[in-house]
DNA sequence: ACAATAGTGTCTATTAGACAATATGCG
DNA sequence: CGCATATTGTCTAATAGACACTATTGT
């Protein structure tokens, strides 16, 4: 056990140091596309390279704390924080992840809708949004633990009301769609869906309002919604099953 | 960044000692109930008090790899490695969750069918197998991670095939709701059951054999089956929803 | 007027689940 | 024999998805 073993002798100061990080994998939409935040290594090793906002966690502060620290260092915004979604997605502690020394990483999801444009820290000499179709190499295991942040983003759309923290206080049907469709890469069927969200349970409530003016090219005012007290989607809403993930 | 920031004048062994544990959540099936395995802690602090087999990282291992040895330690068992479904469940990193300097655990959850009675490690005063029905206190933060735990087992049921790594290698259908049943501490349809898993492709596949005598009370031999390829379940197998579950 | 979009209606295939029926093997 | 269980059949309600239709608004 632990902290047996830790009294029946273990000293953990003298064991190597062991560095714990937060790497928080942001996502929004931007420009129709899904894109991440990454910052530009200013230091070795792997400078040059981008990665992802992260840290030392801190004394005395919670890790949830420290990942909401790093992300808000990284864009310059302080008031955030009511509303970006953040949760605890895994730890990455393979022994030579970082050349240096252990580090074990504690890596967190982040969505939020219309994030302004980052401000590189002073760490770092760059910071930009990135869409996650076309990503340039990142530092250390960056690429593995992004990965597993699109594919825990994507499979909760399924079946948590996620899809609306990636859109503003009120939105329509629509913009709803427009972030599973970015978010999943296809295309839905805008009827289906349509009656699909409003037949879910504290998915969505009306405003009573609707949109001051219709589409860009033209349509009827949409109805505006916000998100409802729903936590869970009954049913879900599943993606088109590809043969290939069942396997 | 970390590595910037800590190439920029940050020295971790300057910081306060940051200890990084592993603690299992290893389930099993045992006497028509679901199980977990504790050890009764012999060292302050919390002596006496049950806990998560677990304990610290060792220089270059792996955190999977050091999961899967705290295990075995504590169960006596060293080739279990085979037969048991690990997978990371989250990590806890509360300043104040060890009342002597920080520690920060990753979780893993194990499941695993007819584990034996575990033997107490050296740094044990007791092991054992408890139904998760009727739990001890348990040490530090545990009874959150446990919980934890079994969310996710319950919910992995629902779409992936981890049913079977609670059969044994060759089972029947009964068996197999007897897992579902047992894990999730409901009753459902034989039959409708029955049909429901023959028809998702590669859930599980026939040996072609069957069991050498019919049920203890009556009743035909039942056909064998193994597990299938599959790594998601699709349609899934979903539990009755629960008002509750979803608000 | 024309095109694009919001929202609704309808139809079909699939699935979950209730219930029933048949066959087999234990006591 | 009588009962429990394995397996299959049938029916109904709910849902996903294809397709169509109407109404509204921008150009």
């Amino acid at each position: 056990m632990d902290e047996s073993e830790f009294l029946a002798g273990y000293d953990p100061r003298a064991y190597p140091a062991v560095a714990v990080t937060v790497d928080v994998v942001a996502l929004t939409i931007r420009g129709g596309g899904l894109r991440v935040l990454l910052i530009r290594r200013a230091e070795q090793p792997h400078a040059g390279l981008w990665a992802l906002p992260g840290g030392f966690i801190r004394p005395g502060e919670d890790l949830p704390q420290a990942a909401a620290r790093e992300l808000a260092e990284e864009t310059g915004l302080s008031g955030l924080s009511d509303r970006v979604h953040i949760e605890q997605l895994a730890s990455y502690g393979a022994p030579e992840r970082d050349p240096r020394m252990r580090v074990v990483s504690i890596s967190y999801l982040a969505f939020a809708p219309d994030l302004p444009d980052p401000r590189a820290g002073s760490d770092a000499a760059d910071a930009s949004w990135h869409s996650v179709d076309k990503l340039p190499q990142l530092a250390f295991d960056h690429d593995r633990i992004l990965a597993h942040g699109l594919e825990r983003a994507r499979g909760k759309l399924e079946y948590t009301p996620l899809a609306t923290a990636f859109a503003g206080e009120r939105f329509t049907i629509s913009e709803l769609r427009g972030v599973y469709e970015t978010v999943w890469g296809v295309q839905l069927h805008p009827g289906n869906f349509h009656r699909k969200i409003l037949s879910v349970p504290g998915f969505v409530e009306s405003t009573g309002e609707t949109t001051e003016s219709g589409g860009a090219r033209g349509g009827p005012r949409a109805k505006l919604y916000r998100a409802g007290d729903a936590r869970l989607l009954h049913p879900a809403l599943l993606r088109p099953a590809r043969e290939e993930q069942i396997r």
